[in-house]
DNA sequence: CTAAAGTAGTCAGCGTATCTGACTTTTACT
DNA sequence: AGTAAAAGTCAGATACGCTGACTACTTTAG
């Protein structure tokens, strides 16, 4: 589909790869070495742990992906896994110390891109832009919070 | 970064995932298959025809992915390389006739898709999408058009 | 007008990510 | 109790993407 005009998904995309790269760089500068894929399955984690197919199904791959991601991320120390209290075949993924050392750098380089794009959109677009994309997950995210 | 509210990146990707995603499965069920990484590539061939090395970096891949995935869009017959005319060096990617075919069936689910999302969001927000996107497109996209 | 520097693209080798299919264990339903 | 479903793991295969090194052509500077 080449178009001089690209369709809303790959203006979404375009923007969500800037913040990603961004994210993803100052992470890895501080020391915290972690890929792509290991980051976009440790950002599904919920504060109380979450369930190796539901982060699966969230970052849209399949359990023997994710399970080898979460080894890796276990390995590393960002994650630990515990037995689940409420399903004997089940375990949490929780994130760890080191993981949430980890995850405050990345919140602190979110709130910069953020502000640099507030400052470029202005604050009402920004908030509409919030609104509408909240909006328009009821819609593309079954797997919504 | 895990959080109940996420920020304006991550709204974006599960956006554009869904995107993605029904354009793919659509051209896919058509009988022309592709890849998801191939169709990244593919669909940053300009109507003249694009370098490679722009492609790459347009994509976001280095020159020898780009190479492998042009390879195989070739060998499949959605894509050809000619010669370019300016410049001894270089060859330009063009859609031929298979991924043209392809691309309409894809440029029409895009079309069905953004059709959901304003009947979703009502016609004045999409309009406001777009516009907002656009412009953060400034910023965020050094290789826009 | 030639030498140096830069750009387009390819080749080779490697590691990561992701998939499908088959299996084990534990629940849940009837 | 007996079967179906769900959570997770194991094994094997493929696709993707990277770095480094190379060739060929173009541009720039002296």
């Amino acid at each position: 589909m080449p178009q001089e005009t690209p369709n809303v998904g790959v203006l979404m995309f375009v923007a969500y790869r800037e913040m990603e790269r961004r994210v993803l760089d100052a992470v890895v500068a501080a020391g915290y070495d972690v890929t792509l894929a290991q980051a976009r399955i440790f950002q599904r984690i919920g504060p109380d742990g979450t369930r190796l197919v539901e982060l699966a199904d969230q970052a849209q791959v399949t359990k023997q992906t994710a399970g080898f991601l979460v080894d890796q991320l276990e390995r590393a120390g960002f994650v630990e896994r515990v037995a689940d209290p409420t399903d004997g075949r089940a375990r949490l993924v929780r994130i760890a110390e080191r993981g949430r050392r980890a995850g405050e750098i990345a919140a602190g380089v979110v709130a910069e891109v953020e502000a640099e794009w507030v400052a470029h959109l202005g604050k009402r677009r920004m908030g509409q832009l919030r609104d509408t994309l909240t909006k328009l997950r009821e819609i593309t995210d079954p797997y919504a919070r």
